[in-house]
DNA sequence: CCGTCGATGCGAACACTGTACGCACAGCGG
DNA sequence: CCGCTGTGCGTACAGTGTTCGCATCGACGG
């Protein structure tokens, strides 16, 4: 654990406890790979880095860890776990599957690396995290009477996902720069304007974007439009 | 091209044009890079690698991309070249839309590594075949009389790009296994059966796709429920 | 026809990466 | 006290993206 072999072989190098400290362990590996993560971004985590900021070597992570790829499954469940879903047995459908949605989408922001894993991974983990996820959003369609619960659910899940992914790579893209969101879009809107000069819808929606003043509240717009379409459009499969 | 620097220098080390064999271009790297993508997957392309396949030098790509960063953007525009879209001007803007749809799924659908890429980059990308993708998307929704154009298109993009990116990243877990899907399926079933056994509804869904004998059926029909969903949310929104 | 020049290809090298192997040592049951 | 099992880790290997500087090319000007 904590400490690492002394050079000279002595009384010294017997090793103690230091009990406050914990020991290097699968949950303690995770934890610190998903602080690394969130601070310094998917490519910065190397299991090197890793297991020095556990005061750890290189090598010792692999006995908890079969190999990167299943650390970045547990990460992935790990972050699963974060996501608050309102109680269940709500009357209202459409404001627990708001909760649901919006739970799912600050997790996403919260931890943009997630959205490069699911790409690669996607849902088909079975980690407990996740089927708990899905096993409330079941119960949360099912209570609300929807015939085709599952069906529901990969629906509202596939927007979710589709959404804050892309917003995930975007903000991701603009800490990449160093600049304020801003900042950044203000130094890309020349080569916007000009890249779609020949378009006649993009460039009026480019324009149009230009003119409001706050990113983060078109952001939050555009995702609650797009849920409101969806439950919409789920509303009309409910039985009356 | 072609020829690699003979290590006896003479008159034979004089390269000659063959140009049939097409020299090495920015072009030309970015479809051997795709071709590589789509039959090894992604991590199996390496500068190194794509430079042998074209007979070059791994360094001889840099003089035409700045970076496999750079590469990675110049192939998915590429490959949103490769969307058909239905011509502008239909009547029928339902028809068009899921057109659209279908389209972005098939591409993501053959080229797999789009989904894990996509993640890291978003749409932020100012390609010409995106641009021109979002412009044609853009004269649909406007002709068919959406009051606010850009918003369809972010729902509808996001719905497509969710459910797209998941597919596509569960076929290539399936691919890794290098069984088919339903040997693949068949083989976690036990596993997710029990792992779900606590969970009323999860256990459920499961052995009802585990009844289902189609693996490509299920998905197909998936994002077909979803995408009516999405387009009744949108109808809705149509002034009458 | 020769000399020069910018563009292009590339071998070697650097700093890293994930991970297999085998040894060292701790604590524990007998 | 012995031996075993679980844990840590130093070393090493086969790769990775990318930089640097040199070699060579075709085109062009004198």
């Amino acid at each position: 654990m904590a400490a690492r072999t002394n050079p000279i072989p002595s009384v010294w190098a017997r090793r103690q406890p230091e009990p406050d400290q914990p020991a290097l362990s699968r949950a303690a590996i995770v934890r610190e790979a998903i602080a690394m993560l969130d601070t310094e971004g998917i490519d910065a985590l190397s299991m090197r880095k890793l297991a020095a900021r556990l005061n750890a070597g290189a090598t010792s992570l692999y006995r908890h860890v079969a190999t990167k790829d299943e650390l970045m499954e547990l990460a992935v469940d790990e972050v699963f776990g974060e996501m608050a879903l309102p109680p269940t047995g709500s009357p209202d459908w459409r404001a627990a599957a708001t909760g649901a949605a919006e739970a799912f989408r600050a997790t996403a922001l919260r931890h943009p690396w997630l959205s490069s894993v699911l790409g690669q991974a996607g849902l088909a983990y079975l980690g407990p995290n996740l089927l708990s996820f899905s096993e409330r959003l079941g119960a949360l369609f099912t209570t609300a009477g929807f015939p085709e619960p599952a069906r529901a659910i990969d629906t509202l899940l596939a927007f979710v996902i589709g959404m804050s992914t892309t917003e995930a790579a975007w903000l991701t893209t603009v800490a990449r720069s160093g600049e304020t969101e801003a900042e950044f879009i203000a130094r890309l809107m020349p080569a916007a304007l000009q890249a779609t000069a020949d378009y006649t819808h993009l460039s009026g929606a480019y324009a149009a974007a230009a003119a409001t003043p706050d990113p983060v509240e078109i952001r939050n717009s555009k995702f609650s439009y797009g849920l409101e379409v969806v439950l919409d459009g789920l509303a009309l499969r409910l039985p009356r």
